[in-house]
DNA sequence: GTCTTTTTTCATCAGGTGATGAAATGGTAA
DNA sequence: TTACCATTTCATCACCTGATGAAAAAAGAC
């Protein structure tokens, strides 16, 4: 909002940045994130990313090219850990509990890693969390990223589901994924609505909280439509 | 994208929209409308606007004014026919039910207005869900004006819910809202990707289906959440 | 020390942005 | 008719946008 204070900043004009241990790209990505994180994609302008950034606005075209492909960085640069912490939460899990899975242990095998990294991951990933929502209602930006890296995750979870009630169909399976998901997300973007709508009694930013109830939410909601499907 | 292609055309320069029946400042309503839906309120120009509703620019300032206060019209537009759809939904439910309410009774009320709508409505509401979508994970763009409009109807839902289960918490209660309308926003929004993810299994138009498992399903996870309160 | 390569900055471009004041238009009322 | 007034258009402003080519500065190779 108001004049950026320049967080990193080259000695003079030459190249000192990996002598002095900084790594200009990485703070350029960090800037990035936070302010698309706040304001979207189109919300920001490649100089206040450089403002942010202390760095001149030529520094981000020469290491990331068009904005568009700053974006992408962005997005990038997270995914692949965020899913490979999945996928080890989900065979952790299968590993340990195969004969006797439950839905709840399950379904907190793949939210769980998330809450854990929003918690103990510091200020870049709560702003990624945001940006993930984000695209995960805009799929125009970066949909297609967004699917190569989760699809599997997901699909892993949907295949262990199946294997624990092999009765459900895999309609059922998905659209309850689908209502996760959206539970999820909106949890991790933390908006502070709860808050406000609770006056006081409930805060956004209490994962603890949520670790208390959304696994069995979510648990409870899949197993009544499956027993729902089993009916109709 | 492409050129646009002028939906409502003035004759020469002077007044004639009211005489043919012609009002533009819904035109430019809706045309604003799909396209904050599509690219974001910074991702849409007032002449992208102006060009959608066959207009000159100059003509959107002198209606609604600045930019923003365009956007804040065209969240105003609905949002008093959608509040007043839900608190309906609420009374009507109560009124007929109110003996034997159950938890998943319910929450239908307080969901159905909106599947319905979305499916009556026409595009104009599909474009408007996707916009309250937005909104409610990026409380700068009128979080405000949705917690004006909406708490009273979220707080009707708590307190219903109280009522027929005295012994649930407020906070689990808030809680489950939320995972509620993250899921219903999601879900409204029809972003596709259930349709890919499920590879053609599920479609996200498919309302029908939607209503056959969300209200169950959110059912189930209060009653889950609120019975673990219990014990715990 | 000189040469080369990488990094950083400067200066600038062509085009787009939201916004506005003034003029044109035609319906309405006297 | 004539005067008025809400509506619509035109022309333009000051500023910002993403992007680039060239120059400057420093690090490393020899």
């Amino acid at each position: 909002m108001t004049a950026a204070k320049p967080r990193a900043r080259a000695s003079g004009r030459g190249r000192p940045s990996k002598a002095k241990g900084l790594d200009l790209k990485e703070t350029i990505l960090d800037a990035a994130e936070g302010l698309f994180a706040r304001h979207g994609f189109y919300g920001v302008t490649t100089r206040q990313v450089a403002a942010e950034a202390g760095v001149d606005t030529a520094l981000i075209h020469y290491y990331f090219g068009a904005k568009r492909e700053l974006f992408d960085a962005v997005f990038l640069r997270r995914a692949e850990i965020l899913n490979q912490a999945r996928l080890a939460s989900m065979d952790a899990y299968v590993k340990a509990h195969a004969p006797a899975m439950t839905l709840e242990g399950v379904i907190g095998a793949f939210i769980d890693p998330l809450l854990r990294i929003s918690q103990d991951g510091g200020l870049g990933w709560k702003s990624y969390f945001v940006l993930v929502a984000q695209v995960n209602n805009t799929p125009a930006w970066g949909g297609e990223t967004m699917a190569r890296f989760f699809d599997p995750v997901v699909h892993r979870l949907v295949e262990t589901l199946k294997t624990i009630r092999p009765e459900a169909e895999y309609r059922d399976l998905f659209w309850c994924y689908q209502f996760l998901t959206g539970s999820m997300m909106l949890t991790l973007s933390e908006t502070g609505r709860i808050d406000s709508l609770s006056e006081g009694e409930c805060h956004s930013s209490d994962l603890e909280a949520v670790r208390a109830r959304l696994f069995a939410y979510c648990a409870a909601g899949f197993e009544a439509v499956i027993a729902r499907a089993g009916k109709a």
